[in-house]
DNA sequence: TTTCTGCACACTGCATACAATTTGTTCGAT
DNA sequence: ATCGAACAAATTGTATGCAGTGTGCAGAAA
């Protein structure tokens, strides 16, 4: 999700071959993170961490920077600094929060985007909806994150599209909890249909309409799963 | 503005005295970014900045992490941080992202504001009517921030909170060049008022229209500033 | 005189060493 | 026996030293 598109902060990092050291550590620690690896709550203790990602403390230190600054990591004073954990009430803030960006920026996109990039949504809603049909689970998940980032993008405002990144990360990690979740494939593909129509016929209140009201119900389907699992069996 | 509010991340450092040296040099520089106290484009050397803040080179690495985190700097590899230079039409995007995000906040304020809180932005608005009247610049300043801080806050929603303090601080960068340039002094008193109504009756939509409308109204107000001082002096 | 190439300097990036603060433990006192 | 205080071990915070990389200047060739 993040190898060709951008390191979370907003800045470009096309090839991140030679992209510093810390952002190296950082991205490795994001997706370790997201997917869980890292439990949340355990102590990161930073020689470990060092030591196990192969550099030193210095360059460790400020991947956590970065990671704080994306809500993915706490850092408190003279502390290891923690794996922010996933509380459920939390998540559905953040779709709160998400719905409210991805609406001002269907809204922008439907007034500036261009053929181009409407074309290119129509094509990515065509694979989509194969995928959907064919029932592969993980390319639709990159189709569906790549449409709504080429939305953000289509607004042109580069200050959303930061704060769309950021809040991603977060998002992203809750929607690997409750992986495989996800049984309502069939009205989020017809929910993306009818936003693209929104946009192509430059209908900014109701793309942003429905698209608030898709990330939201993609929040609350989200919210009961991870409510459920916590009830019943605390996943392993 | 955040000298007991939070330091622009999100995370409340109410006490910055006992705040690690790395938050402290990144406050330092905020404030002296904000003031336009650091030329925009000017290279940031290391080894300088560390000795005129009285820090190693360490935690002022740090620092810059968090302030690119927030957009204030802008770094490259292998080459002086940038601080980031506002573009006229930057501003314009930064206050559309901050009408959308503030257009949120109050939706979800009309539903979620406690009457303790209506009853705070009741005294508010009457002492910023009062300082308007008085004429008092800087004192309607700080209000004003309080009331827009406060009605994001009452929006209970935590990265909302947190995506709006990043951009405010870009915001605020702004304002600050077009400092006494607030010349519809009037206007925004009399939206204020309205969109407190608005949040009294519970009425969502009106109060995030009226919001993001406010918000909007100030961005080009400021952009029409900045463009004028572009055009006719650089301002040494 | 102009341009291209090579060298030297300066600055950033990283690692390591040192200082300060916190935590766990043990000993003593009540 | 339990609570408290002081000490010790560990861990975070900070400083400095060293290596890699980019920049600017100078000199030589066209």
């Amino acid at each position: 999700m993040q190898k060709q598109s951008d390191n979370g902060t907003g800045r470009k990092t096309l090839k991140l071959k030679r992209a510093g050291l810390h952002e190296r550590a950082a991205a490795r620690m994001r997706t370790m993170i997201i997917r869980g690896e890292l439990a949340p709550g355990s102590p990161t203790q930073e020689t470990r961490l060092s030591t196990a990602l192969g550099v030193s403390r210095t360059p460790l230190r400020e991947a956590m920077k970065l990671l704080a600054a994306e809500g993915l990591v706490e850092l408190r004073p003279n502390r290891s600094p923690r794996i922010t954990d996933i509380e459920t009430d939390q998540v559905s803030e953040l779709f709160e929060a998400l719905a409210g960006i991805e609406r001002l920026a269907a809204e922008l996109a439907a007034q500036r985007a261009t053929e181009r990039e409407l074309q290119r949504l129509r094509l990515l809603q065509t694979r989509m909806e194969a995928f959907h049909r064919d029932g592969l689970l993980d390319d639709y998940f990159v189709i569906n994150g790549e449409i709504h980032g080429l939305i953000v993008k289509a607004a042109r405002n580069a200050p959303l599209r930061e704060a769309h990144e950021t809040l991603l990360a977060r998002a992203e990690r809750a929607r690997y909890l409750a992986l495989g979740a996800e049984r309502r494939w069939s009205n989020s593909v017809e929910e993306h249909a009818a936003i693209l129509a929104a946009l192509e016929i430059r209908d900014s209140d109701a793309a942003g309409r429905l698209l608030s009201a898709h990330v939201q119900r993609t929040g609350t389907a989200l919210w009961e799963v991870l409510a459920k699992t916590k009830s019943s069996g605390p996943a392993a």
